[in-house]
RNA sequence: UACCCGGUGGUGUAAUUGGCAACACUCGAGUUUUUGAUACUCGCAUUUCAGGUUCAAGUCCUGGCCGGGUAACCA
């Protein structure tokens, strides 16, 4: 029944793989599959990009295919090197491999050129003099057609020499364009004689100031997949009403001719991916920088702690389509701790330690007791972990008074200490105050390891460190960054930051760690028994350690405390009703 | 109604291309457990609507309804 489930889920493709494979059996490109991922430099990366190169480059390696890494840098002002290395580094993060297909759209500029030039003694591309503003309002509305530039109709000569020209840097920013002649009553705007060249007097940061005139994306895109034999070009819906115009370019200079398919971005709940306003929290420092921990950047979510393998899972699991969608982001944590809980070394930490003393502990002595490092995983192996009189354990796992359901300490109570021994609460010590300052325990030497020998149970097994062993560290907490579903449903007036979510971070300190990681390094992901899947933050260092949540573990207790909580509201609400 | 695209549980994707609506997530109810984790079991839809073709329609046809995209010298 499992096999032949999988069997069909390996079967099941997506409307564009169905297509490649369509291709292929039809020998459409001689049995060749050659995708291309084309970001823009010109900001970093996040996982909706994850999406679209997943597909790209998993369909190339599903295919027997070839994936390129391609730098789409047709806008000299908005692109820079230092984003060109970043995203480098994710998408090679990411796992995947473009081997020597390293390309870049403004090593084809000259071939570009020469292109724009074929069309001219086409007769099918013209310089216009008219400014940006008067061609938008030739270019007309959605409801009525343009009307033609008063430059259409140079002569081939004319428009030689002055697109010449544009390109020896002649003319000024703006003042002249070099357009396609197609069909200025087009119901497809795109088509109304679309610009292909502006001119910009820019520094490239690779072409450095050899031109002095940039292709636009529709010009040049098809080109760059031309040139470099794509088969199926992937782009997002958006681009749809651009297709007649990648093909119609591609058909006028009768050059090898991709095929482009659209497929719908990603959207997560509680997130977003619009560039702009992640760079926007980043400029307004609401975040600290593209890779905080909270955005759903590809650094910031390789600084949480989030694995390659769970990023991929997800994408392969979300699938591909032609409608906007919205995923749940719990599917994203599903896939994130599926792959953590399979991966990830055990360690017991105490967020909020509550000092224990256990009385009839010999003062003074050490017990080393082993540890699993990963009960799904016995290759992991196994660590030793030191014991002691005095320990910490979690604060919320002892309440003086406890509700119903609370299987953890309370006075008179015995639970089970992980990997170690029973410990009953014999007594609560209380500060000036009147909060629990520490709590005395004794232990049932008999239990060591965690079995009583008699045979008896506890409900509880908690996480604890011995207080003179454990290191100090700093942990952060993270939440979601918006606390709406959709940070863009907002009241009138406002915009998506009335949406962050104010403990998007909590930060805490003096946090008990076990002794065992005092090595850790920067990007360490852990399971912190009990609590969540952490990571040791960039910032750690042996002397300050830092860690971050990654995710938290699922809390049934927490549930029930909710629901708990929630029938006692209720219960008051009805007594006020009846009064 | 300018053009283009789309509509299957709460969410996301399937349905061998006309043949018993499946899988995953979420949520809920349980079992197991030295992590209240993991694992496991069970439950949650008459496929946007109305007609039509057909032995048979999520799938084909017609019409409606709803949603998204498009008017940068951005990509």
């Amino acid at each position: 029944m499992t096999e032949t489930n999988e069997q069909n889920n390996e079967q099941r493709l997506d409307f564009i793989r169905q297509i490649v494979a369509n291709d292929i059996k039809n020998e459409i490109w001689d049995e060749r599959v050659h995708t291309r991922f084309p970001p823009e430099p010109n900001g970093r990366l996040h996982i909706g990009h994850a999406k679209a190169f997943c597909l790209n480059f998993g369909i190339a390696e599903e295919f027997n295919g070839k994936c390129n890494l391609r730098f789409d840098d047709t806008n000299p002002v908005k692109e820079e090197q230092e984003h060109v290395d970043a995203i480098t580094e994710d998408v090679k993060w990411m796992g995947w491999d473009w081997e020597d297909r390293l390309y870049f759209a403004s090593d084809y500029f000259g071939q570009m050129y020469d292109w724009a030039v074929q069309l001219i003694n086409d007769g099918k591309a013209y310089v216009c003099d008219l400014t940006a503003e008067e061609t938008r309002k030739y270019r007309g509305m959605l409801k009525e057609s343009g009307r033609n530039s008063p430059y259409r109709d140079r002569s081939v000569a004319e428009n030689l020499d002055l697109f010449d020209r544009m390109k020896n840097g002649e003319f000024p920013d703006g003042t002249k364009t070099l357009k396609a002649k197609i069909d200025m009553a087009s119901p497809n705007i795109n088509m109304r004689d679309p610009v292909m060249y502006r001119i910009l007097h820019a520094h490239h940061h690779r072409a450095g100031d050899d031109w002095c005139v940039y292709p636009m994306y529709d010009w040049a895109h098809g080109l760059e997949d031309s040139i470099e034999g794509i088969t199926h070009s992937l782009c997002s819906l958006e681009f749809e009403n651009h297709r007649p115009l990648y093909d119609w370019f591609l058909d006028a200079l009768g050059i090898y001719h991709p095929r482009q398919y659209e497929f719908a971005r990603l959207n997560l709940t509680y997130t977003m991916m619009s560039k702009r306003k992640l760079s926007q929290l980043i400029e307004d420092g609401l975040v600290s920088s593209w890779d905080d921990p909270r955005l759903p950047t590809l650094s910031g979510l390789r600084r949480r702690g989030f694995s390659p393998e769970s990023i991929r899972t997800f994408c392969k699991t979300i699938g591909v389509n032609k409608f906007n969608s919205t995923i749940d982001y719990a599917l994203l944590e599903h896939c994130l701790r599926d792959h953590l809980n399979a991966t990830s070394p055990r360690v017991m930490a105490v967020l909020n330690p509550l000092k224990v003393v256990i009385t009839n502990y010999p003062d003074g002595q050490t017990d080393e007791l082993d540890a699993i490092n990963n009960p799904n995983d016995e290759s992991a192996g196994t660590r030793i972990v030191p014991f002691s009189k005095e320990l910490y354990i979690e604060r919320d796992d002892f309440m003086e008074d406890p509700p119903r359901k609370f299987f953890r300490l309370a006075p008179g109570r015995e639970v089970r200490l992980r990997y170690a021994y029973f410990i009953t609460c014999t007594d609560v010590i209380k500060d000036e105050n009147g909060e629990i300052a520490e709590l005395h325990c004794t232990y049932d030497p008999e239990t060591r390891g965690g079995d009583a020998p008699d045979g008896r149970r506890v409900k509880a097994t908690m996480h604890w460190v011995s207080a003179k062993h454990a290191r100090d560290a700093e942990i952060r907490l993270y939440d979601h960054l918006f606390t709406k579903e959709n940070p863009e449903d907002v009241e009138d007036g406002q915009d998506f930051t009335a949406n962050l979510n104010p403990d998007s971070l909590k930060v805490l300190t003096g946090c008990k760690i076990e002794p065992s990681v005092k090595n850790t390094k920067p990007l360490d992901r852990f399971q912190f028994e009990r609590i969540g899947y952490f990571c040791t933050d960039t910032d750690s260092t042996p002397d300050k350690l830092i860690f971050n949540r990654t995710v938290g573990l699922r809390d049934t207790w927490a549930k029930v405390q909710k629901q708990q909580q929630d029938q006692k509201k209720q219960k008051q609400q009805k007594k006020k009703n009846n009064r």
